[in-house]
DNA sequence: CGCCAGGCAACAC
DNA sequence: GTGTTGCATGGC
């Protein structure tokens, strides 16, 4: 019997390297502020880069990162213009505007009421603690009203440059697919198994450029082929292995 | 039209 | 701790 999913037989990193191979780098976290620069989808904020995050585009992709849940990432994109519009970008903005004119302006990212409420939650921890620089925990995170494992992995990846791979609906699905994982394989296990997996590969310097890119080529590989219908005809996990012996 | 998208908290058990 | 439900828009 032939199996459901060709794509299996084949370990996480050779998962990650030929999705780098065939895909390039992504270049997440997707930076607003920086649009005059480019594209949206082809400039990103590199947190192995030497240079410091800076406050605003650390605050930014905390932003993003509430606000993309369970949320199409061009819903983010409108609601973040429009915050850019409005003037609510900073910690202090977010806070001085009511909560139901926030909800308003973010609309356009859907569940705004309940995301209005969870920006100001997270734009008084951000002023509260000085997380522009000091590095929040990841339990710190979780306490917040709001804050879940992945919101809370994707800011301390994304925003500092923390070694924490993400996991979303998309891994899970391929990771299931691939047959490492069962569907009700925990959060934590996800991400200790990518974690362990990765790092006995390429060890631990620079391993948070490998947890940053393997997350977004795996977001970008959900959207294009591992959909909720997949396409495994043309899938590259299992092609491009049975083009090279 | 129905289905889906880079979750989360509240609640039932 | 696991399972279910409400939250909501915009694109296809």
């Amino acid at each position: 019997m032939a199996e459901k999913y060709p794509c299996r037989k084949i370990t996480v990193n050779e998962v990650f390297t030929t999705l780098l191979r065939r895909y390039g780098p992504q270049g997440w976290w997707p930076i607003l502020s920086k649009r005059n620069r480019g594209p949206y989808d082809s400039y990103g904020y590199h947190p192995n880069a030497s240079k410091k995050p800076e406050r605003k585009n650390i605050f930014e992709v905390a932003l993003g990162a509430v606000l993309t849940q369970n949320t199409a990432w061009r819903n983010v994109i409108t609601a973040m213009e429009r915050m850019l519009e409005t003037h609510v970008f900073s910690p202090e903005e977010v806070l001085r505007l009511r909560e139901d004119a926030l909800a308003e302006c973010i609309r356009p990212s859907g569940y705004y009421n309940q995301k209005a409420k969870k920006l100001k939650i997270l734009a008084s921890a951000f002023i509260r603690n000085s997380w522009e620089t000091n590095i929040p925990s990841r339990g710190e995170l979780l306490e917040l009203w709001g804050i879940g494992r992945e919101t809370a992995d994707s800011i301390l990846l994304y925003a500092y440059g923390e070694p924490i791979f993400v996991v979303d609906a998309y891994t899970k699905r391929l990771f299931y697919r691939l047959g490492y994982i069962q569907e009700a394989t925990t959060y934590d296990e996800v991400r200790n198994f990518t974690q362990d997996s990765l790092k006995r590969v390429f060890g631990e310097t620079g391993i948070a450029g490998v947890f940053n890119e393997f997350h977004a080529l795996i977001v970008y590989h959900g959207k294009v082929s591992c959909r909720k219908v997949p396409t495994c005809e043309t899938c590259i996990l299992h092609t491009s292995r049975e083009e090279t012996p």
